[in-house]
DNA sequence: GGGCCGATCAAG
DNA sequence: TTGATCGGCCCA
């Protein structure tokens, strides 16, 4: 498979919004230690504002050890540890101290799917839609852990490359933000319509909440 | 320090 | 529906 350039940091260092909407049909690539690659096809992404302006972002009130990386320059990993167990990972965007970023929350498999089902200890036979539907699954399938936050998507093991021009453009939708609490309401969370890799929605999170 | 709530997932 | 189980935030 045929990738060409990377994305570079001036594509990242923009508008969060405008960057979310062009993620959607780019393919994400890990090379392995052992050069195997692993190649996912973005197909669902989230984007969260930066400091003081967006509730559902970690950023929010301010820099913490945790969120440190998102106030760094654009075109890094912000990895972080969701309920205590899974691991999802963001790009930061935007100018450097805004912290804005956009989570990884879907991808198809393109290259490395045994490798992927076994990073996400799934059977050999299992069906490819498990393999990164949903964030916490796609940052396992990609063999990322919270090492990875700071890293660079900007040259290898870790980048990203636009749409392959030959494939018809994606059809990118807009709707409500999955999984949170507050701002729901944002339509932050761009997808590619009718798309069977995309995570299945939920509104408002998928907790129900006990009367 | 204690308690609660998440940008989740999989088993029952 | 629940449990796993961590960081951050709120309250004492």
């Amino acid at each position: 498979m045929r990738l060409g350039s990377p994305l570079r940091q001036s594509f990242f260092a923009r508008d969060v919004l405008t960057v979310a909407a062009e993620l959607v049909g780019c393919r994400l690539v890990h090379r392995l230690a052992s050069g195997e690659r692993l190649v996912l096809r973005l197909v669902e992404v989230e984007a969260y504002l930066g400091e003081g302006s967006d509730p559902a972002s970690h950023a929010h009130r301010g820099p913490t050890p945790r969120n440190r990386t998102m106030f760094g320059p654009a075109g890094r990993l912000y990895a972080y540890r969701s309920y205590g167990i899974h691991t999802c990972v963001n790009v930061v965007c935007g100018a450097r101290g805004t912290a804005a970023a956009v989570l990884l929350r879907a991808g198809e498999p393109l290259e490395g799917l045994a490798r992927m089902r076994r990073l996400r200890g799934l059977p050999d036979e299992a069906a490819p839609t498990l393999i990164a539907r949903g964030p916490g699954r796609l940052a396992q399938a990609l063999g990322l852990g919270l090492e990875h936050d700071g890293q660079s998507l900007l040259r290898s093991p870790l980048t990203l490359h636009p749409p392959a021009t030959r494939a018809s453009p994606a059809r990118v939708l807009r709707g409500p933000r999955v999984g949170i609490g507050r701002a729901v309401n944002r339509p932050h969370r761009f997808f590619e319509a009718d798309s069977r890799w995309v995570s299945p929605y939920r509104p408002g999170g998928g907790r129900t909440r006990k009367s």
